[in-house]
DNA sequence: TATAAAACCTGAACGCGTTCAAAAATAATC
DNA sequence: GATTATTTTTGAACGCGTTCAGGTTTTATA
């Protein structure tokens, strides 16, 4: 039988202190000196600790991405409250948001790339479409559900519930155009983003027309068999 | 000064020889068991060759992919040519053109992962959007014009110079979901390819509404940017 | 306070991709 | 044929991510 240790201590545990600064020191090292240059061993020794142990805390060099991306994904959540207080404009709200995460990763650029090329992998947990990743894509989406919901914008009810995830994907399109990103500041990216905010508020207008309804229902199947292929 | 082998018997040099041999033995071990467990050692030993003469002939492990990759480019390209022979219907003539794609990449599906992972990095040179793809990529494009001029379907103007390359990053999307689609027989990229190609010839036939104009307008502006991205 | 259990930590070792100085084989030149 | 230049080949070595058997410290129990 095994016993579990008191709650109330757990947290304070020698462990999570070790957790804790680690992980820190781990975030100061990708941010000072890339993925590469950021050495298991290197963290360590930075770290105070042994090789070892650090492996105790995160299994492989690839949670510490992880972690990373969980918390700029907070940031992003977090400054996307105040934005969205008392905007009612579908496209200022859609803008905003964007521009907010592109905000958040822009200090990371520089070893975005490697968490890109490890999010591909089918294999890892880190793919956004993983079952791992399911908590935070779904909070995504919920931001994403926010910023249709809170504005004043009429969409057809066929497409409204899926709307939230065609904009989840469409913000990881446009992830993907970032890391690719090599002009100064992004500003591509930040083009884009203007175009394609301003292309999406207007698809969405159209959707009401009666022209569009085959589009409607080949986009409804085709995130149906999306959504399906999660598993 | 360097002096130019005599070109007439550079291509029966020992070391093409070498070369030859080093390379099919790798897509041999690829397709057997995957990218993990062909190690550069077991390569280099199944060859009967050295470690570091391997080396000499590909610089790293990811130039093995890239010369997989040429390959099945290869048999696509090929395999196309007697499909579009006399097909006249542009939803006929792109459906072909996808599920030879499908066709010729489904063999190597366990490792796709490995290669997609490899090719999302920015810094690779298998990156489709990179310099060194630009040959592969060009040759691709030119299907799918291929595919759009050959038919009857009428384009509107305005788009029919960039629809090649709307329809590569298609293609490429649909890839990106082949990768990570486990169903058997990739089923679900089979039944996605078809409802999307099927969204894709209705669009086209909207395009000369002018309902549509804003829509023509704003992607095309997308392309514009996504092209000007390429450097 | 003594003892058992659990949590925490260590460093050596493994296999990997990759590099490199130098040896061996081949080709070019005289 | 002897000498030189070039190409081809070798295997040891490096640093990396990762594993693991076993040690040390902390916590729970009596």
């Amino acid at each position: 039988m095994k016993k579990e240790p008191k709650p109330e201590t757990a947290k304070t545990n020698k462990g999570e202190q070790t957790r804790a600064l680690i992980m820190e020191t781990a975030l100061e090292m990708l941010r000072e000196q890339g993925y590469e240059q950021t050495t298991m061993r290197a963290l360590a020794e930075r770290a105070g600790v042994s090789l070892g142990n650090a492996y105790h805390y995160f299994n492989s060099k690839e949670q510490l991405i992880q972690a990373f991306y969980a918390r700029t994904h907070e940031e992003h959540i977090e400054a996307c409250a105040a934005l969205l207080e008392g905007e009612r404009s579908l496209k200022k709200r859609l803008l905003a948001v964007m521009q907010a995460k592109l905000d958040t990763i822009e200090p990371y650029h520089q070893f975005a790339g490697v968490l890109f090329k490890t999010a591909a992998d089918p294999k890892s947990h880190l793919n956004p479409f993983s079952k791992q990743s399911a908590p935070i894509r779904e909070e995504s989406t919920r931001l994403f559900a926010e910023v249709v919901n809170g504005s004043d914008a009429r969409v057809h009810k066929e497409i409204r519930d899926e709307l939230p995830r065609l904009l989840w994907l469409y913000h990881m399109g446009i992830t993907l155009f970032w890391i690719h990103d090599t002009s100064h500041s992004r500003r591509r990216t930040r083009r884009l983003v203007e175009i394609t905010v301003d292309l999406i508020v207007k698809l969405i207008a159209l959707t009401s027309n009666p022209l569009m309804r085959p589009l409607r229902k080949a986009v409804l199947e085709i995130m149906r068999e999306l959504r399906e292929a999660e598993q």
